[in-house]
DNA sequence: CATGAATGAGCATTCATTCAT
DNA sequence: AATGAATGAATGCTCATTCAT
């Protein structure tokens, strides 16, 4: 707002600037999880404005201040959960050298979200389910071709695995999909989470795979 | 609310019931393909009744009428898609005899429904990732086990190749819900839907399975 | 709604739709009525949907089930007070035959209207001042050329006159220009009011005319 | 609020209230001119503080601060519209000495202002007819006597004309009302602006007073 | 069986205002 | 003097539901 901005004339005229920021900052981030609480607990369905806000323990106005529209906190949300999922799948993904050793490892990180961030993923689903662009067309659907890291990972794994001569000749995107739907299957459905324990699913998991696309 | 309500007012009770049953289940009938379309067209978040009554030509009143309750349309809407999907595929499964055609026809069939049944799977997909139960449980956690015959059929087709010798080793449930993630996956994310044909989903799917459960 | 309407099968079906439609036409008077009240009251301003559902003594969710929007409720009400206006004046003014007659009952009935129907001319001037079309252009810069037949019968009074000889010339626009200013400033400033009575300045005003428009 | 708050922290109070009421001023100065250009832009209706801090470049709460309440910005804003403009009328009209060269500037400078000071003229138009007194009144209906400095000297060149026997008899305050509702109808409705130049206007407006006020 | 009429509860959003800094 | 943060109240509006007819 002010062209002088940078110069910190006073030590504490910065400071008082990067204060408003950082509560600004820390109320939306405080917001947020709110949402995905809220999310978690009542579906996306029932979680307006007032449920997030009783959640978070402030007014409803107060995150129309923060936020300019509900879909506008959806939007950020979703982005905060997708940005968080893939930098946890990459991270430990890109530890690994040898192709196999990442794709089990992606599989294997893919599913221990699921048990460690129980809320997030919920909550990611629910927004990626319910959901709609302005156009009306549901998140689910869009598949974001570029923005999805996590899909192009996992190709670049399996085409990475077939060009070294690991993996034998299968269909790419069919067979990442398949794994995406198995992971996303045991995240979604309790039923399966309930009767299967996550590493006995982990192991059978690698283990179909494995088979799947061997030499 | 019960279906014994009359009260015999007319000495023709009977055939008056018969009549009222009848018309009563029709109009039924009218108000769920009108939910179906409402649900494929705005999703479950904007299918309000009124924008169902619209659909279907007459008053929300009437829904009330007929349904106690937003929720029991809800309810008895996926009911019935489930149990239309259920015997679409078991009818095409159960005209097999060996458990490897069995296992295939289930892949297509389950596959081919998305195409055929478009409004339905879009409707069926809308409520289980939005309607909750009366305890606030999200259907897509659920996978009720008891009346999933699909799952059972499934796991059975399963089984009862590896006790016939034809399939290998696996764990059963897992490879059950792997298979019905591709599946779900494909019917969903129109991503993957817009860049493989069905045919090919399918083939390479059967083949993915194949190599996944050989001796 | 029905393509059988007018063949009226039976006695009280017509009857009944014509009860309805009376209903829905006796609650929207009731609204429009309450609306005229509360902008008398509290103006245009203040004017919202729960201020005049109050006056009506009805839920506010009422006015929404009768009028599609604030605006369309606003507009309707204009609409109306236009009519009855109109209709007021033009109803004396064409019992008159001569030029002059009409002149002076023109204005005669202009200012009456404001004594005898205070509050609905109030509710006028508050719309015609405050409401917006949706492009943000106010009312009372429109000056609505085509809808505004007041203004097109004084100004045919005035040439009429002329063409008969009984007026003299001068600029009829401006003419009628500054009638309808000398009758609207009466109307909305209660100062002149309370200072000149009526028939004074209705006497007084046509004076005024007649030395400016004499041959 | 008021206006002797100082409470002497330091010993030059007087030359820190000086620069205080300066700045101040030059503030509350700011802040009318954006409140002038919103009302012209938006109108009264959507004329919010944040709609008029946007213009200033400040904050909302800044007029809180200058401002003891939005009432009071508005009438402030009133005053010194009706001040500039009685200012500007009267500062013509005392150059004049004879009557009826005071009347035609009267007429002509009024009729001017639209043209010369139109956003101005726009706000005071919208603050009048839309704004109401704590007692509810609205100002269109005041007509504020003691204040209404122009409507007296008006009436005033009228009563000066008829005692020197330039003009005839007439009604004072009719003939003044009459002339002041002639002049405000072309500021307000843009039909006739769109029709009628303003010279045009002007010359027609002061033939037809001539003629109804000559001897 | 079917509807129009009606409502209370809830929605997202904006507003003028206050307050600590 | 000035601002960002915060709120309670109010706005227009939609919704599922009820009820008399």
């Amino acid at each position: 707002m002010n062209e002088s901005e940078g110069k910190a004339k006073t030590p504490n005229e910065k400071s008082r600037k990067e204060k408003h920021s950082f509560i600004a900052e820390a109320r939306r981030e405080q917001i947020i999880e709110a949402a995905i609480q809220t999310l978690d607990e009542i579906g996306y369905v029932k979680a307006s404005l007032s449920q997030i806000a009783k959640r978070a323990g402030i007014s409803t106005a107060l995150i129309s201040y923060h936020f300019s529209d509900k879909n506008d906190l959806m939007n950020q949300l979703l982005m905060k959960l997708l940005e968080r999922f893939t930098s946890y799948i990459l991270g430990k993904v890109r530890q690994e050298e040898a192709p196999e050793r990442k794709l089990d490892t992606f599989i294997m990180a893919s599913l221990a979200y699921q048990g460690t961030h129980h809320a997030r993923n919920t909550a990611l689903i629910e927004i990626i389910f319910n959901a709609r662009t302005p156009d009306n067309i549901p998140y689910y659907k869009l598949g974001d071709d570029d923005e999805d890291q996590i899909m192009y990972e996992l190709q670049q794994i399996l085409r990475d695995g077939q060009e070294k001569g690991i993996f034998g000749t299968f269909h790419v995107e069919v067979m990442a999909n398949v794994i995406q739907g198995a992971i996303g299957e045991y995240m979604m459905n309790s039923n399966i989470t309930s009767k299967v324990e996550l590493e006995t699913y982990s192991d059978e998991l690698i283990d179909i795979v494995e088979k799947a696309i061997k030499v």
